[in-house]
This record gives structure tokens, C-alpha cells and sequence, in this order.
DNA sequence: ATTTTTTTGATTGACGTACATCATTTCCAC
DNA sequence: GTGGAAATGATGTACGTCAATCAAAAAAAT
């Protein structure tokens, strides 16, 4: 019943209590007869190390920093919640959370918190400009773990990549866009930036996809709306004077305004958007959006931690590991 | 740096260690003056529990049992091989999981297998049947904390449900479904079941939304195939012959006789199937499948066993805790 | 003023692992 | 065989909480 310990194994291998402990934690120094006749005893035992004892005597404390972009999007604000959310119960694990908030593109900023940084582990939300991959080769040579998040940095030396994979998030977009439209009118995409790694690559998902299989559908050019709500409607507005849309993309930031342009347009067009956040959500109740694709902030948040906890405890991490499922949500599934 | 612990507390508050820790744990006979000390105490010195210390003082094993129904249907599989997954993990944190199969429909099994029951906590994936229900109270009333799994049992003392909201899978299914159709042909259902609670909600979702929104889509009678491959297979030909369909939905199993059967039947129908499974898979791949609703099964047992922990260990299960999301996926984003 | 009850203090022993120290034995090379 | 290195044993402490005990003090009831 009760679940062998050390102290079961040794008695078993009829070695010592310090043996045991050689073997289980490769401290070296132990004949490779006895390795063996300890593992056979852990396997004849059944043993399993008790984690909480293992923690206990650890005394291991973690100290997690996520690097962040300010600004009122939806998302980001869904992102922090969900950091928060685990506070808590990260705390009660001793695992300590940090998060740095720093202006969007503001590139300069972004380099100075990641040098005043101390911690264990980060993980970074940020463009790719080499002034960011000379701070990150930095800390990776401090020891510090580097993950990009939310937006990967392939070229830089991260360790892991935790998010969704935009290019098959551009592609699905366009899968169901080409599916949903009944003919008549062109698709617009909207972007947040265009010099956004992940903003471009969903753009070359959708339009790979809308090549590929509906040839018939003539793509606007994209047009760049930044973060702002006033903007993006407007631009939107522009494009739908020149004739009726047929489907609206978009592909990053500006909810709100695209929501407002929408209310003005008619015939709607099909809308797929991006991120779950108050404003889609209200968005596809209302039949304004028809869709939104999403990265679970929760989710994307629980696997960078647990990424960044194997990391520091040794432990392989596979090269999917990071992948975060794209959710897709209609009015029904909301 | 190093956290405040219950003796840094007691210190904080002048009082005795024994104090603090019958305030943190509820033992009574403690003055309120002294309570409110303490917890002004915890509060100045941002006292957390360290949960490995306390666990490992607990000395807490949890044996949890899953009731699954045998039968080899890809989802079975893939629940079994998700909650093997995480065998070993749990173990480390002192939580035994048994699995407990049994003949799907067979009630008297699934009576025995529940009245031989020695656990904490089980996870039922069963049949509303009567008879269950009384073993459902017994073992209730024997202190054993009862999830209903994948399948709802709203009726039974059943302290949550784990699993997806059928009704809205339906409903999700015929959104799409409306979508996709680009008019001629009636949509033909696939039921495994229609006993089954879970087959007999989709339909009414699926139903509930053609009505409303999609009304000039005609509904087959739905058919019901079993788990039986060849009979899913000849009945869906069958139907086919009639004249050529615009759509199916099937509810539940036999993907794979499904998916023969679509070999064989031009116009291809548009086409959505529930579960991921490799068959499924391979059919959105193939172009067989259009849509795979999916309940992900890893996320399924480790709410059901984080439930099923915070049951015992008296935490406030919110309503929706145990709702699991519903994952679409097309060809673009498996 | 005395008894009873409630509240608090003081102390102790688990729980299972990690980790360090020092002593001892075994093995191998020369 | 002798020296030195490698392997093993013996032992102890620490981690922070839980849980139990008994004694002592304070408060309430009589």
C-alpha cells in the first residue's frame, strides 16, 4: 500500500542509503554492478521518488520573468490575467513570477529590462531586431533561459518557442474564408504591422491557401491599421467604398475599430478575426465576426512555465513541446 | 528572498507556532482577536504554503478510478493511452490511477465493476442506466467523490461532469455544416447510438440550428450504425443511393466505415466527423473529412483528476470547471 | 471563590529526499 | 605489496508542515 522509499530500495539492493542516492542522482562514483542491482531494486520495488519530499529538500525556488509590450489590445490584457490567474498557485510551488512590461517596438526599452534582468528563466514577447538577439545571447550565456513567446524568434538563440504557428493560422483562416464565401467581392486583409514577424506570417499562410485552392478569389491589398481602433476603421471604411467585400482578414490588433467599420457596412462580409478577447467575443454574438482563431493565453502561459521548469531541471524538452493549438471559434462555440 | 515560513508567522504574531497552524488549518479554539493577529501576520510577511512540505507532512495518497467502456474505437484509445500518459507523473505526486473497462452497454458489468470499487474518487463514463444510478448513490454515500466523464449522468448524485457540452457540438456542427453547403442535397446524420445521451444531444443541437438559421437544408432520418464499421459503411451507401447528399454529420463512432463508404460516393458530401483520432486524421488529410469536432482527451483526464483532487481536498468546484472546450480542427490546422 | 471551559504555549516526532562529511573497504597499477 | 584512486558505508542534518500531546494561562460560568 503504502509506496517504497529509499530506504526499501537499499535494503533490497543491500547497499547502503548513500549508494542509492549515488544511482538515483548521478552523483558519480558508484561500479556499474551496483547500478544495476540498485535499478533492479527501484524496478522490484516499485519505487518512485516522492516529489514533494524531493522539492521539500530541494529548497529550490524559481524566479520566471515574462517580458511583455504594454498597450490596452484585448489580448495583452488576456495575457497578464492569465499570468496573474496562476500567481497563486505557482507561489504555493515556489515559483516566483515576474512581469515586465515594456512600450510596444519600443526597442530600446525592451533591451534595458532585459538587462537589469534577474531571474531564472524569461520568456520574451518582441520583435526581432538585433539589439534584442545581443541581449539575448547574453543572458543565455548568464545561464538564464530564453523562450520566445506569443511571437518566435528563430534567428535568436532561444531555447523554445511557445505559441501557435501562425503561417497554419494564416492557412486555416483562408481555408475557412474560402469556404464560407458564396462568390461575389474581394478579400481584405488587415494587419496590425506588416514588419511583425507573426502578422506576416499569417499573411503568407492565407494567401498560400487562397492560391492553392481558391484561385477565384481576388486578395486587396493589405492595409496597416497599428493598434488603433480610429485607424483601422477608417481604412476599412475606405476599402469597402470602393466596391463590396467580399471577406475581411484580420490578422492582428484592432478589433474594435474593425468591429465599428463593420457596423456600417453592408452586405457584411466574412469576418474572421483573430484572439478571443471581450471585444471578438461580443463581436461574433453580434454576427459581426464569423469567426475567431485564438491562442489560449492560459494555455500558452502553463506551457511556457512548465518549458521553463524542465529546462532548469535537466529534463529533455521535445521540439513540439512549445506548439500551442490554434482554437477556433464561431458563434455556437463561444 | 527566501520565503517567510509558519515560524517567521508566529513571530510576526507573538503567538505560539501551535496557534498559527490552527488558524492556517482550521482547528478551532482560537480567539478571534488572535485569528485576526495572525492573519495580519500572514499578510505582513507574505507567508505562502510551501505545498511539497506540507504534502509530504500529509502523508496524502489518492487512488482514483476511471470507468471506461472496452471496445476499440479510436477514441477509447486514445482516452487509455492519454491517461497512461500521465501515469507516472501522478505517481510522483502520490496519486494511484487505476482504469477499469468494461464491456460498453454492459450494465451488469459496469454495477460490478463500480460495487468492487476501492478508491477516492472515479471517473464514470457509463449509461444512465437505473441501476447505475443506485450504485452511483452508494458509493457517494460511502464517501466516494463520483465525476461523471466524457458522458454527462445529470440525473445521478454525480458531483461534476467532465466532457464537452453536447448540445453545443451539435449546434457548432450544423453552423458549419450551414456554411459550408453550397445548396442541392439533404444532410444525413450518423449516429453510433441514440440512446446514448451524448449522440442523442448533438442531434438536437444539430437539429436546433438547421431550423433556426440553415431551414432550407433538408434532414435525413438519422441513421444509427453502432461501432460497427461495416454497418456504418452499408447504411451510409444505402443512403447515398437515394440521390446525392450535401452533407453528413456523424454524431459519434464509426468514423471508419465512414470513411469507406465516402470512397465510394460522388459528389463528395461535405462532411463532419467528431473525435481526433488517427482515422479522422487521416480523412481530414485525404479530403474524406471536412471538420473534426474534437474533445481533447489529455485535457479531459487532467481536469477530471483535478477535480477530482479538489474535491477531496475541499475546494470550491466552480459550476463550469469540469467544461471542456471544444477543439475544431480542418485540414489546415491538425 | 471555585469550577469549568476555552484559549494559548511549548515541544516533539514524523514525512522522504537531498546533500555533505568522514571513515572504511575494494580495486588496480606499478 | 605498497600507494593511491575509486567505490561504498555510516551517519547526520535540513527542508516546512502537519498533527498530536500535555501543561499552563486566561476567560467564562457557577
Amino acid at each position: 500500500m503504502s509506496s517504497a522509499t529509499v530506504h526499501d530500495v537499499a535494503r533490497y539492493a543491500q547497499v547502503s542509503l548513500a549508494t542509492v542516492d549515488r544511482v538515483l542522482n548521478n552523483r558519480g562514483n558508484v561500479s556499474a554492478k551496483t547500478v544495476a542491482k540498485v535499478q533492479a531494486a527501484v524496478a522490484q520495488t516499485g519505487y518512485v521518488r516522492n516529489l514533494a519530499a524531493a522539492n521539500l529538500a530541494r529548497q529550490r525556488v524559481y524566479r520566471f520573468c515574462f517580458l511583455i509590450p504594454s498597450g490596452d489590445t484585448g489580448f495583452i490584457a488576456m495575457l497578464l490575467a492569465a499570468i496573474e490567474a496562476q500567481r497563486a498557485a505557482l507561489l504555493e510551488n515556489q515559483i516566483l513570477i515576474q512581469i515586465i512590461q515594456t512600450r510596444a517596438f519600443d526597442v530600446a526599452g525592451q533591451v534595458a529590462a532585459l538587462r537589469g534582468l534577474d531571474c531564472d528563466a524569461v520568456a520574451v514577447m518582441a520583435s526581432e531586431a538585433p539589439e534584442i538577439q545581443g541581449e539575448v545571447a547574453r543572458l543565455r550565456s548568464a545561464g538564464v533561459r530564453v523562450l520566445a513567446f506569443v511571437a518566435d524568434l528563430p534567428r535568436f538563440e532561444r531555447e523554445a518557442y511557445v505559441g501557435i504557428d501562425n503561417v497554419a493560422a494564416g492557412r486555416t483562416a483562408a481555408e475557412f474564408m474560402g469556404r464560407f464565401l458564396h462568390g461575389t467581392g474581394p478579400v481584405l486583409m488587415v494587419a496590425g504591422s506588416l514588419a511583425a514577424r507573426d502578422h506576416n506570417e499569417r499573411m503568407l499562410g492565407f494567401r498560400q491557401v487562397l492560391q492553392e485552392r481558391y484561385a477565384n478569389v481576388k486578395l486587396l491589398p493589405a492595409i496597416e491599421g497599428g493598434d488603433d481602433a480610429k485607424t483601422v476603421e477608417n481604412l476599412v471604411l475606405q476599402a469597402a467604398q470602393a466596391g463590396p467585400l467580399g471577406g475581411i482578414y484580420a490578422i492582428g490588433a484592432g478589433n474594435r475599430g474593425l468591429a465599428q467599420a463593420l457596423r456600417k457596412i453592408t452586405p457584411k462580409p466574412v469576418t474572421i478575426v483573430h484572439e478571443l478577447t471581450p471585444t471578438s467575443r461580443s463581436g461574433l454574438r453580434e454576427g459581426l465576426f464569423d469567426l475567431v482563431l485564438d491562442q489560449d493565453c492560459t494555455i500558452a502561459t502553463t506551457t511556457a512555465i512548465k518549458i521553463m521548469r524542465d529546462l532548469l531541471e535537466g529534463r529533455e524538452i521535445p521540439a513540439e513541446a512549445g506548439k500551442i493549438r490554434l482554437n477556433i471559434y464561431s458563434r455556437e462555440n463561444i
